[in-house]
DNA sequence: GACCAATGTGAACGGTCGTTCAGGGGCGGC
DNA sequence: GCCGCCCCTGAACGACCGTTCACATTGGTC
């Protein structure tokens, strides 16, 4: 992700996926992906997204009306199949709040290792959009803030959770978020076939997660 | 941390930081971090930084050789000293590795809460250096993380801490790097005033850690 | 008062950016 | 064969960027 020119990929033509054509728009939203993960939204060129799937500048303004709106659309089609994933494996998990923590954990931990190109421009290049473009993408994640926050609290009400009081007081929205940036952030440094896989991954944080919330052992 | 033009100040000169003239390197340090926290390293433009603290683009280079220096200026000086308190920390903490490990959890979560600004900063817009300056924040971070291995090691031999196994074995580094970003990207979303104070968080992600690691109750 | 080094100004330079647009090729339907 | 539609090309446009530079302005030293 540095300022300079873009990696030239070895081959003449276009980059990777080169098994199928890929329909153009499907070709520039994944040469998108991966030009963003690399470097950064704003030193990313129109025209190096275009010559990375082998077309020119203007091509791209057949299939988005603009830079901007292209990884809004990027951005945004990630955070919902994230939200997606999450409520599923939750509602799938039955009714112990032990399982559905570490039902959600092992999840996101799973999609976070797999994914890390779209996880890291999901969460990373947020902020280059504009404010209206960005309120549904905060909303999808405060929502999945929330069914943490609705795993713990029915965890303690149940009394399988213990998580740390405070001067006597909880605060869950602070504990959902620590467990949230954990889990997100493996998308920065994790590389597949070093230590441990995705599998792996997920197991060892939903064991820190479910230590960290005080859950009673089985 | 939008594209579009930096919040004018409602002031008529410069911006904050009023009260002392401060020498222009200082002004100008300070509203480069404060510009690129809110807005993004890229977008920021030189005139930018150099209107925020009341002088014109050119004077920049009296002080700095280029924007890029500006940038590796900063956040080298933020994490020299973030290296530093969290040395200092653990040698101030004894000989118990859970008193050590909550003494550099505490410390690096209070720092993160106090200086969001500067945190943000050296952790968000370390990419948009190029290589050979890069080098050796990377390697404080290295530091870092592996201050945090070493106490877990150390706890482990001791018979006092007890992490997951997974597959019957460890990966202390993946533990260290979960502890690390959950403690480091609090900088990107914790408001002080609201709910936990500074020293709450501290006791709650100390805490949390102690727990993560399996530490044995006193 | 003359000199100097440090510091600030703002026009100017060369380059690149996102976006537009006139034009062209391919192709299904008639 | 011709039309209309979709998709693409690549030159062009206006804006803005980091940096440089000739030129003030200042304040200290002899």
């Amino acid at each position: 992700m540095t300022k300079r020119k873009p990696a030239k990929s070895g081959g003449s033509t276009s980059m990777a996926s080169e098994r199928e054509p890929l329909p153009s728009i499907e070709a520039i939203r994944a040469a998108a992906f991966q030009q963003f993960a690399e470097r950064g939204y704003p030193v990313v060129t129109v025209r190096d997204i275009m010559k990375a799937c082998g077309l020119t500048q203007g091509a791209l303004y057949n299939h988005f009306k603009s830079k901007d709106e292209l990884l809004h659309d990027i951005i945004t089609s990630t955070q919902a199949e994230l939200e997606r994933q999450c409520l599923q494996a939750v509602s799938e998990a039955g009714a112990d709040p032990s399982a559905q923590l570490a039902a959600f954990v092992r999840t996101y931990v799973m999609r976070h290792c797999r994914l890390r190109v779209e996880a890291l421009v999901a969460n990373r290049e947020i902020g280059w959009l504009d404010q209206e473009r960005v309120s549904d993408i905060r909303r999808s994640r405060r929502a999945i803030r929330d069914i943490l926050v609705g795993i713990l609290t029915s965890g303690i009400e149940k009394g399988v959770f213990d998580p740390p009081k405070i001067d006597g007081k909880r605060d869950l929205k602070a504990m959902a978020m620590a467990l949230l940036d954990q889990c997100t952030h493996i998308s920065m440094w994790y590389i597949p076939g070093r230590q441990l896989d995705e599998a792996q991954m997920a197991t060892l944080y939903a064991e820190m997660a479910l230590r960290s919330v005080g859950a009673t052992e089985k």
